[in-house]
RNA sequence: GCUGGCAUAGCUCAAUGGUAGAGCAAUCCCUUCGUAAGGGAGAGGUUGGGGGUUCAACUCCUCUUGCCAGCUCCA
């Protein structure tokens, strides 16, 4: 979560108040949970006997704006445990929160009073009124487990977003429509680029060949990075027998998250083969390296695969590209020893960093993933071990001077891992490269090497993707992007568009030596040429190139761009050139 | 999985109990055009699926599948 400024967690933690005031009113017997301020707005969670829809909001909404336009002093008390109870005697769900705060030591707590009528536990701060509250939205309803915990009660949440201008409010609701308009499920279907369709099952991934090229691309980049970097290829099948996944711990841990098993019966014997689908590569890439004994002259061994896996994620996560449940990490581990480990951490940030700016993702953000305290016996290995992990990390990071913060929990069971998520113009993170240490896999596969002193040692394993998965990084660069890649990505680079048919045979031998040299061209001559300009202008191609009698006489083409920007007449062989540094340079346009 | 909502032509949407309609796309015909939509014609649907209520269901009820928002979870 990210922090929030000062004056927008008071105006909308205000108007949360609001809210509930609203709530009470309509709805008498409706017992208040919790309504924070959060990133752009606010909720409030309610438990209600009736149940309420969208269509409820516009009521809440007017109640709301009574309670604004009555400009309502909010003020604050100190009182004690004791008087609290008695205050919310009527409000379970707070007197839990009191009795929270009791436990935790607390011998006060603070109410804050909106007018006379109203009163709510919260540590504020607010606004002084609700005069202050100039404009109001309210979003969206939704279930939301009491205190976060799928096994408590749901209660139903409403959100908004208040504003201290009626431009604010303006300026919020441009930006929704700015996200919807970029939202990569939408551009996938306008473009053509992916579906999914039920009879293959939801949450699997139809690319089209538009979005296979971007693919393709990025996947000979990324290739050509890992050879580089000293990585070799490794391909694995895609189903491995239980007995693989009972010794890495997958149906241990991981079960509720796979695919159930494919039974096989075995001739003349009762018994039967269960195959599992993998959701993760690494026992696969465990097994190359348990094939034969293994020198401390070997190491490190870093293995790539583009390699797919199958996970059974809860339909209500699915969200296009974005979570799936069969997806391709680009996935990587590196087996070293204990004395290579800081540099290879070292070696894998310094490729992400590259990797991500390359893509066009400028600014990022970096966690570090620990253990949590809540399910502490969700994570396997010594505590020991943890502990030396967790601090590596942590250090490594503080060395290369990376401001960082600590998502505690979100290590995975086998170790913790440095994350790194990428912020989109709109401020939205995007996680993509994951580096996790894994020393749940050495010991449980008993891998090992023969050290320099001829003794048996195991290795450190660091299982990292770069890019995530390509469904859910692909699927961000369509956000990010708004469906306009750059040009090295695109699928169509340029739009050849003959006036008249008089120039549809130079056309087509322009088309033809643009595909000569590798630049993805597509000659477009039905309609008339603003129809033409018009799809080229809607399929985002880059470039637009137009052929009509001046440049057949001239031998030149004229250059328009997808921003709308016209760059008159170049010579083809200038195009050409220019077309290849844009794609070298990883250019936009 | 849970809470709430949605599902009508390829797409975007209309029709609120009386046997479905528009624009765009696609198809065919005419048009050959100078930087974001040239004109015309015909076609396209057992209203996601099953069951029920009713003389009559896109419309009401019920089950089911999928999708959307959020919760929880995650590459």
């Amino acid at each position: 979560m990210k922090n929030l400024n000062l004056s927008d967690e008071k105006l909308n933690h205000s108007a949360s108040h609001v809210l509930a005031q609203a709530m009470q009113k309509l709805f008498p017997k409706a017992k208040l949970g919790i309504g924070p301020a959060i990133e752009n707005g606010f909720y409030y969670d309610f438990d209600l006997d009736n149940k309420i829809s969208e269509q409820d909001l516009e009521k809440i909404s007017d109640e709301m704006t009574k309670i604004i336009e009555q400009d309502l002093p909010i003020i604050s008390k100190e009182i004690s445990i004791n008087e609290a109870k008695e205050l919310f005697e009527s409000q379970p769900f707070k007197l839990e929160l009191i009795d929270d705060l009791s436990l935790e030591g607390i011998k006060s707590v603070s109410v804050y009073y909106t007018g006379n009528k109203f009163f709510d536990l919260c540590k504020g701060p607010h606004l002084k009124s609700t005069g202050e509250i100039k404009a109001l939205k309210l979003n969206s309803v939704a279930g939301a487990y009491w205190k976060g915990k799928e096994t408590n009660k749901m209660l139903t949440r409403i959100y908004g977003a208040a504003f201290l201008s009626q431009k604010d409010m303006e300026k919020y609701l441009w930006r929704q429509e700015e996200l919807k308009k970029r939202d990569h499920r939408k551009i996938g279907k306008d473009l053509d680029l992916f579906s999914i369709d039920p009879d293959v099952g939801p949450g699997l991934i139809l690319w089209h060949p538009k979005l296979s090229i971007v693919r393709e691309e990025i996947e000979l980049y990324w290739r050509k990075e890992h050879r580089k970097r000293g990585y070799e290829y490794v391909y694995t099948p895609h189903v491995g027998i239980d007995n693989l996944w009972k010794t890495s711990g997958h149906l241990e841990n991981y079960k509720e998250s796979m695919y159930p098993e494919m039974k096989m019966p075995k001739k003349d014997k009762e018994e039967e083969t269960k195959y599992y689908v993998k959701p993760m590569n690494c026992p696969f890439h465990i097994k190359i390296y348990k094939s034969r004994p293994r020198s401390y002259r070997e190491l490190p061994l870093r293995w790539c695969e583009l390699g797919t896996v199958y996970r059974y994620e809860e339909s209500g996560v699915l969200h296009g590209m974005l979570r799936v449940r069969g997806f391709t990490q680009d996935d990587a581990h590196i087996i070293c020893t204990e004395s290579q480990f800081v540099e290879e951490i070292n070696k894998v940030l310094d490729f992400a960093l590259n990797l991500n700016s390359d893509f066009g993702f400028k600014e990022l953000k970096v966690y570090l993933s620990v253990r949590g305290t809540k399910k502490a016996d969700k994570y396997v290995g010594k505590v020991s071990s943890w502990e030396m992990a967790e601090k590596t990390l942590e250090e490594i990071l503080k060395e290369r001077k990376i401001k960082f913060e600590k998502d505690i929990g979100g290590a995975k069971f086998y170790g913790p891992a440095i994350d790194l998520k990428a912020v989109d113009p709109f401020g939205r993170e995007w996680q993509g490269t994951t580096i996790q240490l894994d020393f749940n896999n050495p010991e449980r596969f008993s891998m090992t090497y023969t050290g320099e002193d001829g003794k048996e040692h195991t290795p450190i394993m660091i299982h990292r993707t770069l890019l995530g998965a390509m469904e859910r990084f692909i699927g961000t660069l369509i956000e990010m992007y708004e469906g306009a890649f750059p040009v090295w990505l695109s699928p169509q680079q340029v739009a050849v568009l003959p006036i008249s048919e008089d120039q549809f045979k130079s056309a087509d031998k322009i088309q033809k030596e643009l595909s000569d040299t590798g630049i993805r061209s597509v000659l477009l001559s039905n309609q008339t040429l603003n129809s033409r300009i018009r799809q080229a202008q809607l399929e985002k191609i880059p470039y637009m190139l137009i052929i009509g009698k001046r440049e057949v006489e001239s031998k030149t083409v004229s250059l328009r761009l997808r921003t709308g920007k016209d760059k008159g007449e170049i010579k083809l062989t200038d195009f050409i050139t220019l077309v290849k540094n844009k794609v070298k340079k990883k250019s936009i346009i």
